[in-house]
DNA sequence: AGCACGCCGACT
DNA sequence: GTCGGCGTGCTC
């Protein structure tokens, strides 16, 4: 039944958190106001959620309405998103082919609760705390303060008031002296500049330079570790926040930056605001408001950081550009790099990547003169880069009488030599665990993971066998699951268990330390790993990628990656850029203070040009022919890719589907489908996949071509395809 | 995403 | 005859 019309009623149109690609119509609530932007509840179905307004109100077309219209539940006055939030969110949405509702599903999820909350007098010296009920005391001072606000003894205070110098502390942390606080804050920040190398000063004063302008500018911070590009981007962090600026500064994995932070506070006196996926839900939904209102200054997080609310955001820095972390893989598929180029350009305002080994990707948008290249030549502070060297593993005899090894006689006499010299080492192994497979002597059973196709991983720290890829765990088996034989399960291959176990043996006398994330599960522990590094209480550290980022150990002097052809294999096309990355930045944590350094990289294949590189210390050749390899097959960045995922539970149905997409294919100049085939990992937690890979030239969009593929057929709801622009997994 | 509607098998 | 399985499709 329609309504009773009234042509004096409003409408407005309100995006709503789901998969839906527009915003639905609600009636407006007498007298309210409403702009767009504004936060709203309103009813779906039967359920209420938090929606945005997404147009002006309009008034009721007077034409007899089909649909029933619901109203506006509530409003929340002053939680409005600023109309670059909405515009970013429309861009990402049309960039990565994912319905406009899901976005801002993810970007009102960042604060955890569903619940808004009013807008709130939000300060603190680093936390934003908001308001709390003061109690007697504090309200006593309270008292005192607003009858003289000029009061700026904080002596004084305590003095009068008859109360402890923690409780007047604690109401400045908690944003209950505004005024007070307010100027206690901007003395707290410590913005003069600090002494900077020649390179160093002239890099910071080209990316303030370009803070004054307000314009979009993509800059590259190329320099080696140690030449000093975290000190460079402070600068420009600094001279952001003179102008009022808010500024994100996005880094990989957050939670193992404990160095980082300490950085930026021994620079500003105070702590950054840090953003990542497992701060309280109390701390979220505050600092998701702080962005809002302009009072978080500096943001520091990993990708979803990206789309918080920035009032007044005025500079991006990406750092470690180059990290395939920054590709989100489940949701929504984005890489926070590329979507912060955009954010940036929306607001117009400068983004500056940092790397000591730029993608592939970035070298050539500063070739085509899109970004703007800023060389950091030397290593700060005159230490030496280290000697690198490859072992060629074919050339290693071994005994048979010998258990078996996994460090050549070259590794373990530098390792002796290191130790000896009270200097430490550190030994790289990209694979947690004790051994990648396991299998049965007798039957010859490997033991697999039930939902995924993957092997178990054998943990020797919990006694368990782990699928690394849904995480399935189950306590070791004391006989063959498939042929009852006991005692026949033998480990097959290397993790850094059981290189610990080996390590152990060889040098019974040294202090050894293990580092993956299995048992590295807080910044507590991790911290204690690197102060017991820094203290020299550690002889020999091993670990594994979590290990390679950003650690500065000045004592390391000898760093071993046990297989640098880890990595190399598997047909992924970033496979050599990746490996590159990788080992030249674990061959960066050696040598750092005055003592030089040495790597040892043991290799199966010592000429491949990857390990030439590394080993030539010729970055600028090995990038060149990957670029030229790129070019020749049109892959990115010379071309684009998307992949198409289409996973169900049931297997013959996926397939069938795949096929349908392949006979329904785009065709074209400069086009190119291939597949489908199985996913190589074909099945995980329980769901077939199967994939389809989507090339052009640069001059397509491929947003549109897959727009319309998909459009082309009915897909049945019971399977999805999910789509991957610029994809980075391949599996 | 969630929720309802709908069309076929085992139950009070 | 109904309860409930989850396949299909819509949500202002």
């Amino acid at each position: 039944m329609a309504l009773p019309l009234n042509p004096t009623r409003l409408v407005v149109d309100v995006l709503v958190p789901m998969p839906v690609n527009r915003p639905y119509t609600y009636l407006i609530l007498e007298g309210a106001v409403l702009q767009r932007g504004d936060m709203v509840s309103v009813s779906v179905q039967k359920r209420t959620v938090i929606g945005v307004v997404w147009a002006e109100p309009y008034p009721l077309d007077p034409q007899p309405q089909t649909l029933r219209l619901k109203t506006v539940e509530h409003t929340f006055e002053g939680v409005r998103l600023p109309e670059i939030s909405l515009e970013f969110m429309k861009w990402v949405a049309a960039y990565t082919l994912t319905p406009l509702g899901t976005i801002l599903r993810m970007v009102i999820s960042l604060r955890k609760t569903l619940e808004p909350i009013a807008p709130q007098v939000v300060y603190g010296m680093s936390s934003c705390d908001v308001l709390q009920k003061p109690s007697t005391a504090r309200q006593k001072v309270i008292a005192l303060f607003e009858a003289d606000p000029q009061l700026k003894s904080r002596q004084e205070l305590i003095h009068r008031a008859g109360v402890t110098s923690a409780v007047v502390k604690k109401m400045i942390e908690m944003g209950q002296l505004i005024a007070h606080e307010k100027s206690t804050i901007d003395s707290l920040w410590k913005f003069e500049t600090i002494p900077l190398s020649a390179d160093q000063t002239a890099a910071a004063h080209h990316i303030c330079e370009t803070l004054h302008q307000s314009e979009f500018h993509t800059m590259l911070l190329d320099g080696v570790t140690g030449s000093g590009k975290t000190e460079v981007y402070f600068e420009a962090i600094a001279e952001a926040c003179k102008q009022g600026k808010q500024v994100l500064v996005l880094l990989p994995e957050i939670a193992l930056s404990a160095q980082w932070l300490s950085r930026f506070t021994q620079r500003f006196n105070v702590k950054p605001e840090v953003w990542h996926s497992e701060i309280s839900p109390a701390k979220r939904q505050k600092l998701w408001h702080a962005v809002l209102t302009g009072q978080a200054r500096v943001v520091v997080g990993a990708r979803s950081a990206l789309f918080l609310p920035y009032a007044n955001l005025g500079l991006i820095v990406v750092d470690e550009e180059h990290e395939a972390s920054f590709k989100q893989e489940k949701g929504v598929i984005y890489n926070a790099r590329d979507m912060a180029v955009a954010r940036a350009h929306l607001g117009q305002i400068p983004i500056v990547l940092v790397t000591a080994t730029p993608s592939l990707e970035t070298l050539m948008n500063c070739e085509s003169g899109r970004y703007e290249r800023l060389h950091l030549p030397d290593r700060h502070g005159g230490a030496l880069l280290p000697q690198i060297e490859v072992i060629d593993m074919r050339q290693i005899q071994r005994q048979r009488s010998e258990p078996q090894t996994w460090l050549s006689p070259q590794l373990r006499k530098a390792i002796a030599e290191t130790t000896a010299r009270r200097e430490q080492a550190m030994l790289y192994l990209n694979r947690r665990g004790y051994a990648p497979l396991t299998l049965c002597r007798s039957c010859g059973e490997r033991l697999a993971c039930p939902s995924c196709t993957s092997w178990l991983v054998m943990h020797r720290h919990n006694e368990r066998l782990m699928c690394h890829h849904c995480g399935h765990t189950v306590s070791f088996p004391q006989q063959c699951p498939k042929c009852e034989a006991p005692d026949t399960l033998v480990p097959c291959g290397p993790g850094i268990e059981r290189l610990y176990e080996e390590v152990k043996i060889l040098f019974p006398h040294l202090s050894v330390e293990m580092m993956a994330s299995d048992t590295m599960t807080s910044s507590q522990k991790i911290n204690m790993v690197i102060e017991a590094m820094h203290a020299g209480q550690i002889d020999i550290l091993i670990g594994t990628q979590m290990m390679a980022k950003g650690y500065h150990f000045p004592g390391l002097t000898l760093v071993g990656v046990v297989d640098a052809d880890l990595g190399l294999s598997g047909g992924d096309l970033r496979a050599s850029e990746r490996t590159y990355q990788l080992l030249h930045q674990v061959a960066g944590r050696a040598g750092r203070a005055e003592q030089p350094g040495q790597v040892m990289l043991q290799t199966y294949m010592p000429e491949h040009p990857v390990l030439a590189a590394l080993v030539s210390g010729d970055r600028d050749q090995f990038l060149e022919l990957e670029s030229s390899n790129r070019k020749a097959l049109n892959l990115p960045p010379y071309g684009r890719l998307a992949a198409l995922i289409v996973s169900g539970t049931e297997m013959t149905l996926v397939e069938k589907i795949a096929r349908t997409l392949a006979r329904h294919a785009p065709r074209g100049e400069g086009i190119e489908v291939f597949g489908p085939a199985p996913a190589a990992l074909a099945r995980v937690r329980g769901r077939y996949r199967w994939r389809l890979l989507l090339k052009t030239t640069r001059n397509h969009r491929i947003q549109s071509i897959i727009s319309a593929w998909l459009a082309s057929f009915k897909i049945p709801s019971t399977a999805r395809v999910q789509v991957d622009i610029d994809p980075y997994s391949f599996w």
